[in-house]
DNA sequence: ACGAACTGTCCGTTGTAGCGAACGATCGTG
DNA sequence: CACGATCGTTCGCTACAACGGACAGTTCGT
């Protein structure tokens, strides 16, 4: 019901300048290219895209679009902040919905807009490391809701302990392991494919 | 090299001056704001708002962000285009994946594609009736899995019984019926929205 | 030590995004 | 029918986004 699209969005024009900004250094230095190389895959002016970076430009989006298509990035991951490693829901913290005679209680964990393929695994898991044999496409996150025992989950540098109940999220395209901590324990996967 | 993000992209300038005139033209006659109002509200020029959605312009960030904060949406929502209409392919059984170390069993349920939204609940039921008090979108499909007792669900004319691990999807857009058999019954639902 | 080839930053110029004001078109109302 | 009100449009004007080129601070070879 309530939307309550994302996280933190830019207020005035100085924040969203300096979201542009950050996020493009960012995935530029992920990428390896210098800015030279950057502006000239994207065939914009250095000047340009220096101004972008220091936050004191106010792009125009055909010019944000061939910095993001030479990013390989969608067009929102500079626009909006990247979501941390890992969200953990613990159980009960998630907004809970009732009905009228209190048969059903409702906890919304996550929602996913404008993807393009969602899957759903009934998971059943024995104690020891398992991790994922064929990383998956870029852009992908998993999400976990732990419906029996105990379960360690998340990207191989920072995985959290989830209790039954318990509900995490992280990106699927790195390297990222599933272990067990009792036997018979169950979960549910869904992945969300960009 | 080339990204192949998600599914029809802008791949010139001139197409995403169309998409973004096209989407702020049906977001403004969603809300049946007039163009004057529109750019007060967003506190453009008329003339700016007017070349936007005439898709000869080429507008900055921060003229973009101001408008989607007065129709109500993400920004996102402005620069790619809607998505597509809903097909779903449902696969009957569930084919099980199990890795190397034989530590986890997979099942996959279901998968969705091209779909605008997706919900993911946790359920925990008390016996007895409960009908869904607002029917959701047309389109929208519930997908349902059962972790814990027996739960009898589906459109109020077909309904099914589904015991622990069972899983089943139908039309959420009807008058459908949620009724658990034994106490302390639990259920993952995943709604999928158009 | 010395260029050569880079890095990122700072100018001068130009095209245009964005603005307010003026414009004709359309619609009710006295 | 004439009038004000509102619709979307068009027209200069100004500010600035975007450009190429010049600039200083590096890491390379030889």
């Amino acid at each position: 019901m309530l939307d309550a699209t994302s996280t933190s969005e830019p207020i005035d024009a100085q924040a969203l300048r300096r979201q542009v900004a950050a996020a493009v250094r960012q995935l530029r230095a992920r990428s390896g290219q210098s800015l030279a190389e950057l502006a000239n895959a994207a065939a914009i002016g250095k000047s340009t895209l220096h101004a972008i970076e220091s936050g004191d430009a106010n792009p125009g989006i055909e010019t944000l679009w061939a910095l993001a298509s030479a990013l390989g990035v969608p067009f929102s991951d500079l626009l909006e902040p990247p979501s941390p490693a890992v969200r953990v829901t613990r159980r009960g913290d998630a907004p809970c919905v009732t009905d009228a005679e209190s048969t059903m209680h409702a906890h919304l964990l996550t929602s996913m807009r404008h993807v393009a393929r969602v899957e759903v695994y009934d998971l059943l898991l024995h104690p020891g490391p398992c991790r994922d044999a064929d990383p998956h496409h870029a852009g992908t996150i998993e999400h976990v809701l732990v419906t029996a025992g105990r379960l360690r989950v998340g990207p191989s540098e920072a995985t959290v302990e989830l209790d039954t109940g318990d509900f995490a999220s992280f990106p699927g395209d790195g390297q990222h392991r599933y272990e067990a901590l009792v036997e018979d324990t169950r979960a549910v996967l869904t992945i969300e494919y960009p």
